[in-house]
DNA sequence: GGCGGAAGTCTACGGCGTAGACAACGCCGT
DNA sequence: ACGGCGTTGTCTACGCCGTAGACTTCCGCC
């Protein structure tokens, strides 16, 4: 019947990406629907076709985000350093937004913060002594245990509790009772552990490669 | 109108995780649906559930099957030799099955070959001098890396060419022309650089503790 | 003044997972 | 032989989903 009404706020990609984020966080990812998204904002759910082509490049835009609370690491830091704050600052980015934080960990970074962060990473590793090549393999490893790690963070969140299970059979029998406290499977203790030999390895291949 | 036709072929729990399978195979994740596995059945899509409580337990199945082709790692061998075979047949069952792939990589290992194959793995990391709280760590930690990079590979396959963008985006400006043939993202020689930093992550720990 | 495109609405389609009632079958104790 | 009953499969229907296509309204510009 009627066409168009005179909105306070005009409705830009901005504005439905933090709108969505805002639904993610208070109702999680299952929610994110595009009828969910446009009631937030009070508009028919085809409009926000007019701003995205489709729900994907939607999630991607409230993905970089969420991303955008990130800082990038101390320039003056060595690479190590650096590299490590990267991928804190990812982690606890992505973290701060659960709801759309599997989808951080399941597509590229391909907005604005998510180039941002991802330069910087490359930049610390060339400075670790990393041929090219082995650069960008070694940034392609790191996204990838971030990615992983983000994601069992979040099925970790979502208390499931077959995970406890698998703690329970695979602790059991060669390792004895490694104590199902140790199971936290996305806690930031074993973030940081796998982060430590990633950068063990990463030394290691620099080392061979310039000595 | 009429209850149950008699049937050649029972309708087991196995029965309908091979059906999935293979519509998974020929027709890729999207098509595994209850309807779409129903019909390959040529059954109603709710007698499924006289056999699995919901789509997601079914799932959890044909993963399970899937891994079922993975072998165990030669026992003679030594820890690094298993766990690279470990590894290694995980990522090739999971890969010769795309279609379920994103799953396996998505939901921890429950189901009878999925603790099989934990169960070697935490063996090989004890073995190689780790504490009982490392082995948990590690294992997690390698178990992340896998599900990462299958789910990177089967994005890869599927010509995902937003992931072209980031290899020019990301590989120029600090590598410098790092070359796009090195961004396969997904593929075997990736896989094998970040295991071999894993290990000499692994390497350096034991030997921490060790020595 | 009017006109073209941008922005938003409405309706509708085809698909999804699955709840709940119901019907045919096989097995059992009698 | 037979009646009942649990198992297995069918049917219908509900409430979601993403989004295509036609339509209406508004703004800026000639």
């Amino acid at each position: 019947m009627m066409g168009r009404m005179p909105r306070q706020r005009p409705l830009t990609p901005a504005v439905i990406a933090a709108a969505a984020l805002r639904v993610g966080d208070r109702e999680g990812d299952r929610a994110m629907t595009m009828r969910r998204i446009a009631a937030e904002l009070d508009c028919d759910p085809m409009a926000l076709y007019r701003h995205f082509p489709d729900r994907q490049a939607l999630l991607d835009a409230v993905a970089d985000l969420a991303l955008a609370d990130a800082p990038g690491p101390d320039p003056e830091a060595d690479w190590e350093t650096r590299l490590r704050a990267v991928m804190a600052a990812i982690r606890s980015a992505a973290l701060a937004h659960p709801g759309i934080a599997a989808h951080i960990a399941a597509r590229p970074p391909l907005g604005e913060h998510g180039r941002r962060l991802g330069t910087a990473m490359l930049a610390a590793l060339a400075e670790a002594g990393l041929s090219p090549a082995d650069v960008v393999r070694a940034s392609q490893t790191l996204v990838a245990y971030l990615a992983a790690a983000l994601a069992m963070a979040v099925r970790a969140g979502e208390r499931d509790d077959r995970w406890r299970h698998v703690a329970e059979t695979l602790a059991a029998p060669p390792v004895g009772a490694a104590g199902e406290e140790l199971f936290a499977t996305g806690s930031a203790e074993q973030f940081a552990y796998g982060l430590r030999l990633l950068l063990a390895g990463i030394r290691a291949e620099a080392a061979g490669q310039t000595g």
